[in-house]
DNA sequence: AAACGATGCAACCGCGAGACT
DNA sequence: TAGTCTCGCGGTTGCATCGTT
């Protein structure tokens, strides 16, 4: 038997963009046939169209199928996307079965195209879903120029940028873990601890406190990903000016209800003492701010979202 | 107003897997 | 059992639109 040339090569096919008339006579014809479709190798000449049926399929499956949902992703789609893309990879098609009427080819789209980034500004590695160092950072879209003039001019002083990025990650750790707590508690345990370097025993106050709260990193990883990528991280850095009360999104099925139900600002930090039996050595932002290279930062800086 | 670059999205392409003969 | 067909998936491309200079 000798294998027919799919008819995507035939020179007479017609490719590129849909027409009105040839979405109709797509729906058109599908419908005639209560739905179903048959063999789609043999549905563009059964319905009239000078088009490859694969073609004709993804034209149905990705725009035309009238269960689709049209319009931007909400809050809640966007962190199960990421939640199942951690735990699946690039299972588009397995991703998008978990999202009633979104496509995989959108799904993929708008990973590629708004949470990849946002990731990678947040400097997340978006195939790992773990924290970038902070050269590979740098590579990733945060670049030098999104630094404020005071962190760059002091590099040279401080033994080069990355140990200035190291620092300027965890003053935002740090005053994250202050205003919001949760996620830098999270990314932190993760796999990347700057601040640590920075405030002895930081990380293992913030682990017991992560547990203390009943959280679980990798879930407080995925439940603050939506939260506050979208907020430039100043506004969350600065308590006398809170973010825009925004409503708190329903939380996804897999996050633990304790934590998806608190606002985001409330989360783990709120109610300090009464998580430790001893005080918590916090630092002294007192004594950073009177550093005048933190000084200088924190009055004129924009800190690039990490 | 025009040129240019960045961005977003629809559509295409190649391949693998399962069904079919 | 081997060869072929068909479908569906994931990666990539091309183009329209938008924003900036």
């Amino acid at each position: 038997m000798v294998r027919s040339p799919c008819c995507c090569h035939d020179a007479g096919v017609k490719k590129g963009p849909w027409t009105e008339e040839e979405d109709r006579a797509l729906v058109e014809h599908i419908q005639r046939h209560g739905g179903h479709v048959g063999s789609w190798r043999n549905l563009p000449k059964a319905a009239g169209l000078n088009r490859c049926g694969k073609s004709c399929r993804l034209r149905w499956t990705n725009y035309l199928r009238p269960d689709i949902k049209r319009g931007n992703f909400t809050d809640d789609e966007e962190r199960l996307i990421i939640a199942l893309h951690a735990e699946l990879g690039n299972k588009w098609s397995t991703i998008a079965t978990h999202l009633d009427g979104r496509t995989d080819n959108e799904i993929k789209n708008y990973w590629n195209t708004h949470i990849r980034k946002k990731l990678l500004r947040m400097g997340v590695d978006p195939v790992t879903h773990q924290r970038l160092p902070p050269e590979d950072i740098l590579l990733n879209g945060a670049t030098p120029a999104g630094l404020p003039e005071a962190i760059l001019s002091a590099a040279a002083s401080l033994g080069g940028l990355n140990s200035v990025l190291v620092q300027a990650q965890a003053l935002q750790l740090l005053l994250q873990a202050i205003n919001g707590g949760a996620a830098a508690a999270g990314l932190m345990s993760n796999s990347f601890s700057p601040a640590a370097s920075i405030v002895p025993n930081f990380q293992d106050q913030m682990n017991l406190l992560a547990h203390h709260a009943s959280y679980r990193p990798a879930d407080d990883y995925l439940n603050s990903i939506a939260s506050f990528a979208e907020h430039d991280v100043v506004q969350q850095q600065n308590a006398s000016a809170p973010a825009p009360a925004a409503p708190a999104p329903p939380p996804a099925a897999s996050f633990p209800q304790e934590v998806a139900a608190a606002p985001a600002d409330d989360r783990p930090v709120q109610g300090f003492s009464d998580l430790l039996s001893e005080p918590m050595e916090m630092p002294s932002m007192c004594s950073l701010e009177d550093d005048p290279f933190w000084k200088d930062m924190l009055e004129s800086s924009r800190l690039p979202p990490l």
